[in-house]
DNA sequence: CATTGTTTTAATCAAATGATTAATCATATA
DNA sequence: TATATGATTAATCATTTGATTAAAACAATG
């Protein structure tokens, strides 16, 4: 009898790869990421990079596939969520956004960079949240007269840009407004409660 | 009598690497854009590129300039006009980017890639914003209790957030609404109207 | 024209870079 | 222990890439 024991085969080497894939790549533009780099930074010999992944393009998609992919699916899990209401969503969208920023500020900017150099780069199902349970939701409002009018795409971007924006902008707002990290930070945080009170203003119907 | 033809003493050459090197660098990362990249789009020779700016680097710094310096340049005249209110400013601010970028759309995304990657490539004026006649305004309107109150920071973010961050995500927004250009930029001018009243819903004082 | 200075070209260099190879090491199994 | 299998290393290869050079083409000047 043999237990067979090979549950993890020294897998560390493979996962430190990944690792340090991970941090250049969110950070730096593909090209400007070496081979180099990234087995320095994972503390292995060069040619492991070949041998575990076969080149660097193989291993950037799997970058990708982590940064992107699993960033998307969670964001069609909240806004595809029939047990709460349209303004409890936008709640938990912004929430979930800066929850998961806070932890990866350069995940932003790597997404609309990568959504720019392709857009086959974006995953197939992201076409999908154009039709997401939560723009059904924002359209019962408006016939219901509970929210202003206003194209679909824009109410989007607007959440978007009021969540995002300010992570993708993280450098810039720091020197302008000559903060460190720790306020920046601070200044994200207030948000978690300001971006749907404002996101109420802006769909609050004139009287 | 011969007119002297002089005006423009075949300066095209230098003008076309520069062309050339802005549409690239505009739109792809340093380390992506190849100096033969930058040579074939002018129709020049490689050498030339060398012969005029010295490197790839000075001539990097010429296409950032361009890019960036006139911009806030323009931005800075805008914020500090001592003849335009509070909200007149908001208005004239999105118009001003609103047509500065759907002329060049890859401009914000260069900007804050260029930020990123090192604080010292914005111009140095650059924290001068943060003390802006503008910001100024916007205490005056606070403490007259005809704004609500909220970081200035917070200001600044949400105004560049609904203007700017909608042309840093076209690609993606184009993905998930399933929009061609036409009707992205339609959007996009609707916006000129659209951003100034969300601002204002915004910092309105609930009664 | 001849001369001089500027622009342009083809050829080449040296360093960087992605990838491969052949040898060595480690470990488990028979 | 011997052997097979997988992990790791140093050395090397072929291409790419930023830059240089030396010569040629061009243009203006006396």
């Amino acid at each position: 009898m043999k237990p067979i024991k090979k549950p993890e085969p020294t897998e560390s080497a493979r996962q430190k790869i990944i690792a340090a894939a991970r941090l250049l790549f969110t950070k730096n533009a593909y090209t400007a990421v070496k081979t180099r780099d990234i087995a320095k930074e994972a503390g292995i010999n060069l040619a492991l990079l070949n041998y575990y992944f076969g080149s660097k393009e193989k291993l950037f998609e799997i970058v990708m596939t982590e940064n992107i992919g699993h960033f998307f699916k969670d964001v069609t899990l909240l806004l595809n969520d029939e047990r709460t209401t349209f303004f409890r969503k936008i709640e938990l969208l912004v929430d979930f956004y800066i929850t998961r920023l806070t932890d990866n500020p350069d995940l932003p900017l790597f997404v609309l960079i990568q959504a720019r150099n392709s857009a086959k780069n974006l995953p197939n199902k992201v076409h999908r949240l154009g039709s997401s349970f939560f723009l059904k939701q924002y359209r019962d409002e408006m016939k219901a007269g509970r929210a202003v009018k206003m194209d679909e795409t824009h109410l989007m971007l607007n959440l978007l840009g009021l969540s995002i924006f300010p992570f993708s902008a993280r450098a810039m707002a720091k020197k302008i407004r000559s903060i460190d990290d720790k306020e920046f930070n601070k200044l994200m945080q207030e948000r978690r409660k300001l971006v749907p009170i404002w996101m109420k203003a802006m769909l609050e119907i004139k009287k």
